[in-house]
DNA sequence: TAATATTTTCAAAACTTTTTGAAAGTAAAA
DNA sequence: TTTTACTTTCAAAAAGTTTTGAAAATATTA
């Protein structure tokens, strides 16, 4: 066995996997969801559904569900151990990737369909009042700026990770 | 009066409001919320509380608390006018400017306390186990993009639409 | 085949967030 | 001062979300 500053490291851990659930929370990912992630993010091995309940103090069905859903969102994978009957879990660990994929299903989910109704609202007559006036402004407006990032999200998500990290540092520095 | 197909105008108004609440739920600012940032948007005049209440349907109460939730965002502001006692709301219209707020509140309430645990758990004393060298790569390399997402969102605050239409302009062409 | 191990499902319970509405508070007008 | 107009507060209700746990389904081994 190793010896370590085992409470040390249990607390940091703790704290971390906490602080990426409330994380979580704020962008519409759930609590248990976030943290099974975040604990399987600083795993060296992959997990069982058994370890992961035990160490998040959760239900295996709770387990299961943000389980699957890690997996719809290409966060999470299964992998099968050769004479063990267990499925084992782990993450993607590369937070680029993480944040790419995290990019792309938020596009699917927020961005197309807000580019949907601008898109159908704009065909509608809407007369000269000032309210119709206004209202073809404001929405005229957002979509420009919605399809531009719309396209940076694309064009990022396309790239590798020093491409992106260097076009930040050069805007930065 | 003006001659307007207002069916179309109404219809259009409601679908954007609706589709600007579902957005908003899944950016952590509640449907309410939202969908009061959406109806001030639209509007070419500010708008008393009563005619919020009235176009969104919702309680006094409500109306009151989201109001000052979105002023405290610094995304809707109060104004008097003269002769009247009521106060009358208005949103801030430029996408842009919406945006640079949410940034820097999100950045508050989000970049900051995680930055916050990471440097305090890279105090900790980890050992060598597989676990604690894991943690100690996974936690480096999170606060290492973190902190220059972090630069970006500074910087983009800083600047203008302008500045930041063209580097994006560049990027994407 | 039956027995055993493991995963999945889902209705009900627990928990969280949002909304209501009426009462309390505040400010302006009479 | 009293009345009236308006805003704010907040406890309770409603709505929404997450979690549990046991039963059903599936897969593996004997």
């Amino acid at each position: 066995m190793y010896k370590t500053k085992t409470v040390d490291l249990q607390e940091a851990k703790y704290k971390f996997i906490q602080e990426w659930g409330v994380l979580g929370s704020s962008w519409g990912i759930n609590r248990a969801m976030a943290q099974i992630h975040a604990l399987l993010m600083l795993a060296p091995e992959s997990k069982t559904t058994d370890e992961v309940m035990e160490e998040l103090k959760i239900s295996r069905g709770n387990a299961n569900m943000n389980m699957r859903a890690l997996i719809d969102w290409g966060l999470v994978f299964k992998e099968y151990k050769p004479g063990e009957r267990k499925e084992y879990f782990y993450a993607e660990k590369d937070l680029w990737n993480v944040m790419k994929q995290i990019a792309k299903e938020r596009r699917k989910r927020e961005i197309v369909p807000i580019r949907d109704v601008l898109a159908e609202v704009s065909e509608a007559e809407l007369g000269n009042s000032p309210e119709g006036k206004e209202f073809k402004k404001v929405t005229k407006d957002i979509d420009s700026i919605i399809s531009k990032f719309d396209g940076f999200i694309d064009l990022a998500a396309k790239s590798d990770q020093n491409w992106f990290l260097k076009v930040l540092s050069k805007l930065v520095k």
